[in-house]
DNA sequence: AAAGGTATGTTATATTATCACATAAGCTGA
DNA sequence: TCAGCTTATGTGATAATATAACATACCTTT
């Protein structure tokens, strides 16, 4: 992650209408599993929501600060960790940032965890995630053949999966079909 | 990963001969890529391979030091970059720590990089990692059906690979066999 | 030996994350 | 309502991981 003083991230000054429709999502769905999207909570998924790229824990602490208030990283990483938990949020791991659960985008996890995961683990909600070195964009997929090809690979090798991280560096479509091919590669 | 100070690794006095023979395997290894595993490397590699566990980058600066000599962070860190480089070791993002790439301890990789990959990227040697949380071992697969998986679905996006981690946490065969069934869980 | 690239030493600092303890806010049951 | 509990937040310090910048040494080639 870039340091947040020189960080590439652009802030909205107020969250737009469609994120806020996102919040209200997100505290129902929070309600329903009996947590609480408090104010703060709900300001940092905001933030994490109206920007187009992962962000730093940082960047959200240096965003939270105004005159009156200058939060500690306790603050920032306490929410994380709760929007994590509430699969709310994916941590990605190789830019120790974060990304709003595309599910929370659309309507197919609005009703709750139903995926099959034993007692002990969180649900796992196993995404992927493609990672572009050229724009900085993350995106998320959950590709049935890839988390079939892991379950069957680890119930062989009789693992008991709890959580997984799957992040794939790159080149999204549209960078790689605009990068120029090396002149100079023979 | 767990603060030097009071880290669970152990590291032996001295290195035993079948590390020796890899380290022996591996100075081939670099030699035929036209690079050289210096004192320092051999050292730093030396280490990882000598610890059953995943080892992070202070364990190894603590275990450096001697009465006239305090190496610092770069030391380390540089040969590990050169190490992963080289696809000597891989680095588990998940512990931010490092772990010997077992085709080192095998006859596969010995002949150098066969794997299909374009010029810019770096060679994948894309494995997958199964992470105990019980015994924290860490046990890297192969496994074409994942591998395959991810191939398709990106080309699907078009999407081009240069590098991935797949990390799996959970129970290894032998923990998982030997957990407690929770009595409560009906 | 000179030159150039590669490797290492050294100091300082950046970045990410957690601990420990105090305070506040929300909830529950007398 | 209010005491008592749980959850959430504030705050200061610090831990853990990683890199920048620049100096020096080493190695290879000419
Ligand atoms: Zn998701
Ligand atoms: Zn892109
Ligand atoms: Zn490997
Ligand atoms: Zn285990």
């Amino acid at each position: 992650m870039k340091s947040a003083t020189q960080s590439a991230l652009v802030f909205p000054e107020t969250l737009s209408p469609a994120t806020q429709a996102l919040l209200d999502r997100a505290d129902a769905l929070c309600t329903r599993q009996g947590a609480r999207l408090t104010q703060q909570r709900r300001e940092i998924l905001g933030l994490i929501l109206s920007v187009n790229a992962p962000v730093g824990a940082y960047d959200l602490l240096e965003q939270m600060k105004t005159p009156d208030r200058r939060p500690a990283p306790p603050t920032v990483y306490r929410a994380l960790d709760f929007l994590l938990e509430h699969g709310l949020i994916h941590r990605i791991e190789r830019l120790s940032a974060f990304v709003p659960c595309t599910h929370l985008l659309h309507d197919d996890h609005a009703a709750g965890c139903n995926h099959d995961h034993d007692q002990d683990s969180i649900c796992l909600h196993t995404a992927q995630f493609l990672i572009c070195r050229s724009c900085k964009s993350v995106i998320e997929i959950t590709n049935p053949s890839i988390l079939d090809a892991v379950r069957t690979t680890c119930r062989e090798q009789g693992f008991v999966i709890q959580s997984s991280s799957i992040e794939i560096e790159g080149l999204c479509a549209h960078c790689a079909a605009h990068r120029k091919t090396p002149a100079h590669q023979h």
